[in-house]
DNA sequence: TCGTTTCGTTAGGTAGACTAACTATCGTGA
DNA sequence: TCACGATAGTTAGTCTACCTAACGAAACGA
């Protein structure tokens, strides 16, 4: 058990390193890619519960969004009942950059993926839920 | 395949996120880790290979190599036939942190894999050499 | 209504990567 | 043989992306 953590470690440490770098609009990082298309995903929420989702303390977020806003990608606006939340949700603006972005990076990584054989592409797909499983504990 | 490639970043990005900050010994980060368990597994090598195995350039190598020799944990020496190349080996002290630091690091991860079934860990296993393959295309 | 909790932000620090530019060395072709 | 391009590594500087600690404002509860 301990062998197989040892094993995966360096392994996402190292693709990760290659993901991230992989960047073809240096105007937006995978980062802020990120929270936008949890944004896209599950619709307006606040900016706690975006930092969870995103796995990150509140301060990084608060930096994320407040580059995100800057940029009209982003609109922020305070909960209509209780004044210390701020509603996060992604702007027209923001969609249209995130569906630009992903095209262009997910063209590297699609291309690893045609380096790989039916069977370990399929591996993969299958993998993703484990892996955000593994992720999500606690 | 975009698809695919769109799923697979985010999980990647949130567990290497959490992976990388479960730090027990705040002495040593991941980077370093990484970099000596290469060494322990490949044997000394120049510092530009090691740089490529790692997938970072040939600076960030540097870096992490001085913090590395200033604690005693690699050695580096010049090769014995090209001055311009430096041999890095890791040191009996380097081997015994790597092992004490693998140990309670990979607790925590270890301890996330039994959370998961037997299936899921078996799926884990399997994947892995894909993504190295991954990360190791081009 | 006053103390406590919660939410988000500010301030400051560190890790970890990059590029550009430099030094030292090597190898080669005139 | 020696001058010049190529290669290996380092230095310098920058940037992203996290973190913790501390803070202010708002909400809540006894």
């Amino acid at each position: 058990m301990a062998e197989l953590a040892a094993q995966l470690r360096p392994s996402l440490l190292r693709l990760t390193r290659i993901v991230r770098n992989q960047r073809v609009d240096l105007s937006v990082t995978l980062t802020q890619i990120s929270a936008m298309g949890t944004l896209k995903k599950h619709g307006p929420m606040s900016a706690g519960e975006l930092a969870t989702c995103e796995r990150v303390q509140p301060p990084s977020m608060t930096k994320v969004l407040a580059s995100l806003e800057e940029r009209g990608l982003v609109r922020r606006e305070t909960h209509p009942t209780d004044r210390r939340q701020v509603i996060v949700a992604i702007t027209d603006e923001g969609l249209a950059l995130l569906d630009s972005e992903r095209r262009s990076r997910d063209a590297w990584l699609s291309q690893r993926l045609t380096g790989l054989t039916a069977d370990e592409r399929a591996l993969i797909r299958k993998v993703i839920p484990v892996l955000d499983k593994l992720a999500d504990q606690k």
